[in-house]
DNA sequence: AGTCAAGCTTTCGTATACAAGAACTGAGTT
DNA sequence: AACTCAGTTCTTGTATACGAAAGCTTGACT
């Protein structure tokens, strides 16, 4: 499926910024990045579009790239959009959902009480994306669905941290419940509404972290 | 504002694309039209990489890059998207605008009006635009303005000729006036709703045309 | 001593050259 | 006559070389 080295690149790259190796407002040296990978400028370069295709970095007329400043307040933007996206994937997955994927639901719902239980919130956390992703699927309309998980991915590095808020797995579990019962029911307006809350409260909860991390400095 | 070379002539070939100079399918040869255009195929490379991101041009390992063939389900999928989008944006908007906004779109609206009264399908699709891209900017969140207008652009071409349609018009016109409505009263759940149909109905239209075309051939 | 300008260095943007892979064509064989 | 295999050619992917622009440093002038 990968094409070519740039695209091998690119992917490391892009997860090398997520998982946070580059600090946002870093420089990116085409150069020494280039030796790094023992390749030339030019796949590197290919690499660099991609990259400021997806918004990752931004490339500066004669200065060079940098990684993106994500502000907060875009960050809140993009937590806002994807309550929307989610509600979207509910309201039209409530319309065409089998049950076969139903069955599917209720099992990762199951995983997720499991590790809630267990107090691991990384298994929660992966169980979790299994859950979201499902849903994604199930819109029956796979632009939207690879729009959501563009997204998701995108806020994956943000959206990680806030279950270790005390009480959160709780609440979430619970929601997902109630969410795969308004899918069950097809009921295209409330289950939108529920993922719409369900998502936007982590928004929330990412302000308030980050409003308590600039408060503790 | 535009950077290089490469972006201008991914422009210019976006633009070509989407006006149908290549027909989809088309094979889009580098030396070619690196000549055509007065440069090296280097620019012209990276000019592919952003249309690629763009998802209007495929790359095939080591065949070349070809016009994406958008079949008429992604093309239906798009335009659900759009319709949530829009729908997401109304929502937004209706708990945001402002007065001087609203005054705005009343003005977009009197220019429908009178175009459509003139007959002018031209005209009245650029007020149209107006119409929806205000409320792209009063949904308050930039990103999700960025990613309604560039769907929008997207489906420029296939939006357009449904306009032609016998009282198409007249029934935008009408929707045009109650989301208006619904905004200046704050009532976000109708106004989205409104929203919705709005557009989808575009996208059902569209069906109409091509199920058309396929039986006239 | 401070400021401005000019040159120098660095790095980006573009061109070109080279290598490797895929398709096509031709001939030979079954 | 059809199929296969090998050679050739065309095109893409990558490397490298060159030119231009931006920033920094240094020196001279006020």
């Amino acid at each position: 499926m990968s094409r070519s080295r740039s695209d091998l690149i690119a992917e490391t790259l892009e997860d090398e910024i997520l998982r946070g190796r580059f600090s946002p407002g870093t420089r990116l040296d085409e150069t020494r990045l280039a030796e790094e990978h023992g390749v030339s400028r030019t796949p590197l370069r290919e690499a660099f579009q991609k990259l400021a295709a997806a918004g990752l970095i931004e490339q500066q007329p004669r200065r060079g790239v940098f990684v993106r400043e994500v502000g907060a307040v875009e960050l809140l933007e993009m937590f806002e959009v994807m309550a929307e996206t989610e509600a979207s994937c509910g309201r039209l997955a409530a319309q065409r959902i089998t049950d076969a994927a139903l069955a599917e639901l209720d099992a990762a719902n199951d995983r997720c009480r499991a590790a809630m239980e267990a107090g691991e919130s990384d298994s929660y956390y992966r169980e979790n994306e299994v859950f979201h992703h499902l849903i994604y699927e199930q819109s029956g309309n796979r632009f939207l669905a690879a729009e959501a998980g563009r997204l998701h991915r995108r806020l994956k590095p943000f959206r990680r941290m806030q279950l270790h808020l005390r009480g959160r797995m709780a609440q979430s579990m619970t929601e997902h419940l109630e969410i795969v019962e308004a899918l069950r029911a097809g009921e295209a307006d409330r289950c939108a509404a529920l993922l719409r809350t369900h998502v936007a409260v982590q928004g929330e909860k990412f302000h308030h972290l980050m409003a308590g991390l600039r408060a503790a400095q």
